[in-house]
RNA sequence: GGGCGGUUAGCUCAGCGGGAGAGCGUCUCGUUUACACCGAGAGGGUCGGCGGUUCAAAUCCGUCACCGCCCA
């Protein structure tokens, strides 16, 4: 078992060992529950609510891994953070499911009745929610359940009801019967952002309406939907048309019915598509519907509510669906030699982006709020700042919305969802109250007398609830005495994280009703991230079978590695393009900080070692130098979050450990830790070096991280998790160790690629001899003697003031010029070759230097330091050439 | 039609006024016990085209081309 106290760390990094038992104690130490007692700093999450229609995708991942990481990064900042729990009852969505099951009983929600039904879609919501609970725990996501919320809940309907009736009486939520966008197979209104449009192959069928006292003439008329005809009550034509101008006025009648209709003048009709006339249905489409209006045209709505023609048409049609009545119309249309042409036309076609049917634009009465008073201050609040979109270009797209926004078409015909708090009476009078006692009183004083209500069959719309989600899980409106005090203290919210597809849906309308009823924006910064996509940059989905199920993700490669993948992938403004081999890459940097993690553990560095530590008091300079790398992988990953750059947050961090820490400060480690003298230093160094590296990890890689601070003995201060970030330290930086650290890299750098040009064996023990060395470097070259040699594998390392050797290779560093003498194994055409290459690519460089430096403008109008960095670069350039050449030349002779 | 974004190494993408970068892939070499889910080294780019601003442009402006997305 990984966490016996006694056993080393497994071999191999297991994560499936490990995620549940992270999980399981941060459960059993409360970690994740804000504590409202504390007088800090507050940083507060509202989850997006997951819908309960059963399983997280992989945008959720990203969703929350994203929080996630901020939830934990300001715990570990030491401030209050709050990232509220909840679910979101998705009234058509959650519908759906559940009457997907009963037709598979070969039921329907009318076998049941409303009761049975919603109690059914009850069951089916406590088990969704448990699997999506499991889930987001599965995803390391650290939510104070105990806070958890449904949108259902007694709390938050009582906010709906609150809401909707303070609305109503304020007049901006009213009823009106207009054409809604409405769903022939789920029976109901939506919303115009449910509607999506699908560019679909239809024709465009044109038709000859005689005109009623002349047989003989006719006007063609183009429609790409001829079973409306059926609805038609005119046909306009453009007031210019010389065509047409005639005719105005009188009366055409169309094809298979006994009813004349008028032509009439409008704007509306295009001259220059089709035939330029144009037939009006104003039951039936949103612009006839204006057409309609202007010229006081009789609304004949031929459908009922599946989108079956009704007993308006002639009975030959009566029944039929729209699909056969199409069929049907056209057919018997030509019989009469009235159809004049069929052409093929692609166009867009409304569908319900639920259902996946055809939309019908529908005449019904429904529940409307007047959206346009709301935005208002909604818009001013993100002009203003108050709240601020991540990355600012989306401000674009909610202005865009906000500023052009309709009344909302709040109702819905679902059983499923809150229900709406109005009552009628028998004369149709209609009584919106908080509650069915208060209905009857306010009926009382209407009539006078008791009335026999009845109340309103809708649901709300669900992102009715969605918009006061940020306050209603905090208590509001309820008077009991905790809550107004959460209210107070976690309202406004710090960040909203979430998708661009859902600005309209959320943002928009939490924005609209938080500054409504709070008086506040709910939230100060807006995360927008992208879609998941697959590898191509495909849209996953379960047809074109490239959906990546996150659950399936974790087993393969882990939670830690499927989050660092997501956030390292996460480039603000754009979309995520995920394949297997990222998540292969970060699932081997886990296994890479497992394993770091077991050298510290086989060589005593773990928290014993750090027994009265200071990281100041440090003396050799790779210790140094490491410690100053730690501070600044801090400073990085604070500076990115900021920005919430969380790719920059997972880049940096990767750098740090992997190309710090694991490439070499390990490696220079080794020798130190062999040493008697020195090595408790770097033993406790290294501890700390670790130690470090999980505070840095542990907002991105939870799991990993927490299991290998309990393993490595750190857990005696408390859980990782629950751990301070160290205050932010520059003056452990150390310039000096810096440099004669770089300068060890570099300098066992170029032995690395001398012996791998020069296909020296890698066996074969060199020397290497520093001439020109300088009192500083002589006594970096004595002080580095051990890395130095067992990293370049070398046999001696050593400055000398003799002339250097013929045979030897050359590479040049810092004022030293060095020589790993190769005579017998040297291939000396190719060493000629290679300083040559190597010549060549200095004179290049040197080229552009020098032209820039003798350009007067240049040097009078750039800036003073980047002239001089220049200077110092063709410095320090021509120094190389020079000695190069120098090289070359005795390699020559 | 309007708006937004993109075009940088074979792939995926950072960088957004002063020396072209990362990860993955490719090639060569390597088991010196943290890790072969590894190590060392290398190769690879007129930064979409054209024009302009600037001492200086992948980076700013204009324009064209192509690719996405959103709204009509």
């Amino acid at each position: 078992m990984i966490l016996e106290d006694s056993a080393m760390l497994e071999k191999t990094y297991r994560p499936e060992a490990v995620e549940s038992e992270a999980y399981r104690l941060w459960d059993q130490e409360g970690a994740f529950a804000a504590t409202p007692d504390h007088d800090v700093e507050r940083f507060v999450i509202v989850i997006p609510p997951p819908n309960v229609t059963g399983k997280l995708h992989i945008g959720h991942a990203l969703n929350n891994t994203m929080q996630d990481v901020l939830i934990r990064y300001h715990r570990m900042k030491g401030e209050d953070a709050l990232w509220m729990p909840g679910m979101d009852h998705a009234g058509i969505a959650t519908q759906m499911v559940v009457e997907r099951s009963l037709y598979k009983e070969g039921k329907s929600r009318y076998d049941l009745g409303r009761e049975a039904f919603v109690e059914r879609v009850w069951d089916w919501t406590r088990q969704s929610g448990e699997a999506i609970r499991g889930q987001l725990r599965a995803l390391g996501a650290g939510l104070d359940w105990a806070r958890e919320r449904f949108t259902l809940d007694d709390g938050l309907s009582e906010a709906v009801r609150t809401v909707f009736v303070k609305l109503y009486k304020e007049k901006l939520i009213y009823k009106d019967k207009r054409l809604v966008n409405w769903d022939p197979k789920l029976c109901t209104a939506i919303s115009d952002l449910e509607v999506q449009q699908r560019e679909t192959g239809g024709s465009l069928w044109h038709f000859r309406y005689p005109l009623e006292d002349e047989p003989d003439r006719y006007v063609v008329v183009a429609t790409t939907r001829p079973e409306t005809m059926l609805g038609d009550t005119a046909v306009a034509v453009h007031p210019e048309d010389l065509r047409y101008r005639d005719l105005i006025g009188r009366k055409v009648l169309p094809p298979l019915m006994e009813r004349a209709i008028p032509l009439v003048a409008d704007d509306y009709a295009d001259p220059k598509t089709g035939s330029g006339a144009v037939k009006i249905t104003p039951a039936h489409d949103f612009n006839d519907f204006e057409v309609g209006l202007r010229h006081d045209l009789p609304i004949i709505n031929i459908f009922d509510e599946t989108a079956q023609l009704n007993d308006r048409v002639p009975e030959a049609y009566r029944g039929l669906d729209r699909f056969a009545a199409r069929k049907r119309v056209v057919a018997d249309i030509e019989a009469l030699g009235l159809l004049e042409k069929i052409e093929p036309h692609r166009h867009m076609v409304p569908h319900g982006d639920r259902s996946g049917v055809p939309i019908e634009p529908f005449l019904t009465e429904q529940w409307y709020l007047d959206a346009e008073i709301l935005a208002k201050p909604a818009i001013a609040a993100v002009e203003e700042g108050r709240t601020a979109f991540h990355p600012k270009q989306w401000e674009n797209t909610y202005f865009e919305w906000m500023r052009n926004i309709q009344p909302w078409c709040i109702s819905r015909q679902l059983w499923w969802g809150h229900r709406i708090p109005a009552w009628y009476g028998p004369d149709g009078a209609c009584f919106v109250e908080m509650t069915e006692a208060e209905a009857q009183a306010a009926a009382k004083a209407h009539y006078g007398e008791a009335a026999v209500l009845t109340r309103d069959p809708d649901v709300l719309d669900t992102w009715f609830s969605s918009a006061l989600w940020p306050f209603s899980t905090l208590g509001w409106p309820s008077e009991d005495p905790g809550t107004p005090a959460d209210l107070e203290r976690y309202y406004p919210g710090s960040v909203l994280v979430t998708g661009f597809d859902i600005i309209f849906f959320w943002v928009a309308r939490m924005m609209m009703f938080g500054l409504r009823f709070m008086g506040e924006v709910p939230f100060r910064d807006v995360v927008i991230h992208g879609l998941v996509r697959d590898r191509h940059g495909k849209k996953m989905s379960k047809s074109s079978g490239n959906a990546m199920d996150p659950m399936q993700l974790i087993r393969q490669y882990g939670c830690d590695a499927m989050r660092f993948t997501l956030l390292a992938l996460a480039v603000p403004g754009r979309d995520v393009k995920l394949a297997p081999a990222r998540l292969e890459g970060y699932r081997n940097f886990a296994t890479k900080i497992w394993n770091a993690a077991r050298f510290a553990e086989m060589n005593r560095a773990t928290q014993v070692a750090l027994t009265d530590f200071d990281p100041a008091k440090v003396e050799s300079p790779v210790n140094r130098w490491i410690v100053g790398k730690a501070v600044e992988a801090h400073q990085a990953l604070a500076r990115a979050l900021a920005d919430y750059r969380f790719d920059e947050a997972a880049h940096n961090a990767f750098h740090f450990v992997w190309h710090c820490l694991c490439d070499w400060y390990i490696e220079l480690a080794k020798p130190l830790l062999a040493e008697e003298a020195g090595a408790s230093e770097t033993r406790a160094t290294l501890a700390w070096s670790l130690e470090q590296t999980l505070l840095l990890l542990h907002p991105m890689m939870p799991s990993l991280t927490e299991i290998l601070w309990q393993q490595l003995g750190f857990a005696s201060a408390g859980s990782l998790v629950s751990q301070r970030l160290p205050d932010d330290d520059s003056t452990l930086k150390d310039a000096a160790a810096d440099a004669e650290i770089e300068w060890l890299i570099r300098l066992i750098g170029e032995v690395r690629t001398l012996r791998s040009e020069m296909k020296v064996p890698p066996g074969a023990q060199l020397e290497l001899l520093l001439s020109d060395a300088g009192e500083a470097t002589r006594r970096r070259i004595a002080a580095q003697q051990e890395p130095v040699r067992r990293l370049a594998r070398l046999a001696r390392f050593e400055a000398v003031d003799r002339a250097l050797p013929k045979g030897a290779a050359i590479f040049v560093i810092g004022e030293a010029t060095a020589a790993i003498p190769l005579a017998g194994v040297i291939d000396l055409a190719a060493e000629r070759s290679r300083l040559k290459k190597e010549v060549g690519k200095l004179e290049q460089e040197l080229g552009k230097l020098e032209r820039k430096l003798g350009n007067a403008d240049f040097l009078a109008k750039a800036p003073e330091e980047v002239v001089e960095e220049n200077r110092e670069r063709l410095a320090d350039m021509s120094g190389r050439k020079a000695r190069l050449s120098d090289a070359l030349a005795r390699l020559s002779a």
